[in-house]
DNA sequence: ACCGTTCTAGGTCGATTGTCCTAATGAGTT
DNA sequence: AACTCATTAGGACAATCGACCTAGAACGGT
């Protein structure tokens, strides 16, 4: 086999079971038993598991970017694609039960571990981040872009924690209903009349 | 010395362990040697390590409950409770800067390892949602009272995991005026989720 | 002073971890 | 057919893990 393959095969399995096992408690064993490698074959691709933790969030990275593209092209209207990341919740809904948000919880554990790698796990945040920036700019909201993107990011990895410790699929979607209204009420570009001292009235 | 010292000790040296780098990465030895403990005389005391997970559980268990206690007896008026449990996110910023939420990340990572104790985790997020919903009818909010308590719980969560990933304090404190904001407009009666506003930026 | 219980220290066990090493296999080129 | 070089398999390594065991120290009641 081609060994760019075989790589691909072994991070896209690292990614899965580091995100559903955790970082630190999958082993080099249980992915080997995944992509049915000899353990020590392993080497020859990854000399260490920080080197494979590396990349699969380099891998994450550019999948995380290219499903922000295709929400980019896909809609028209910046606020649907909001949307479209907020819906990321009730799409992952199962994984999510079950293991929480892959970034919020790799995050979490490389802070614990004080890995060399937790501020590029961090970057996976800052794509979304910037993204929705960028969206809350195209709405008109230039001046709080970045505070806005980050509420919604902060929201939708409370509702992914709750829903991980209550298994609460209906949690979820009450939740996604109030962060839609909550971005309903944002759209309309908020100070039509910046400046302007309003008459004094009874 | 007495057991019921030293057992205490362990606890709280496992539970501070268990926190800053995560249950699985914790060994009996790391224990042993803040206890300043020899290894062996530690199966005395707890004979599997699921055992003395189930000890800093409970013993987590009864601080919150206590805590919760506190904030009932202190403050007269239910809306000063709640913030009570807000301001949480600042007095203890620095340990969730760096480790996150107590509550929220074990619950994760007991998830991650499909753990028996997982439930029991999720116990204490219970106590608080509880809590939060009694203060919440005490305001006269009886009709969604839990269903504010799970915003609030979801809300300190978001902050709790966006402030770990970014170590940015000032996150926190902007957050945290935006719960008070929220709160302060909560109480009157029903009207659901009026706008959060973040502030500013330059 | 004695004895029984409580508590502690330290060694040992098998299993598993990440890492390294070497021999064998594969395909492609000459 | 011979050679090259990328890829693979599998064993060996030291270290560490949770867990168990036993001998002895410390203690308290008699």
């Amino acid at each position: 086999m081609v060994a760019a393959t075989t790589r691909l095969q072994i991070v896209e399995a690292a990614d899965r079971l580091f995100y559903e096992r955790g970082f630190e408690a999958t082993s080099f064993a249980d992915i080997a038993a995944v992509v049915e490698l000899s353990r020590g074959n392993f080497y020859y691709h990854f000399r260490t598991k920080d080197e494979l933790l590396d990349a699969v969030i380099t891998h994450r990275l550019a999948r995380t970017k290219s499903m922000l593209d295709v929400w980019e092209a896909k809609s028209e209207a910046p606020a649907e694609r909001i949307l479209s990341f907020v819906q990321l919740l009730i799409v992952n809904q199962a994984k999510i039960m079950a293991y929480g948000c892959p970034v919020g919880t790799l995050c979490n554990e490389l802070a614990k571990l004080d890995h060399i790698a937790r501020g590029r796990a961090a970057e996976i945040f800052n794509l979304f981040r910037h993204w929705l920036s960028h969206q809350f700019v195209a709405v008109g909201r230039e001046a709080d872009a970045d505070g806005l993107a980050m509420h919604v990011l902060m929201w939708s990895q409370g509702v992914a924690a709750l829903a991980a410790a209550y298994r609460d699929e209906t949690f979820i979607h009450r939740e996604v209903e109030n962060i839609s209204a909550w971005l309903a009420a944002q759209q309309p570009e908020p100070p039509a009349f910046p400046e302007i001292v309003p008459v004094q009235q009874s």
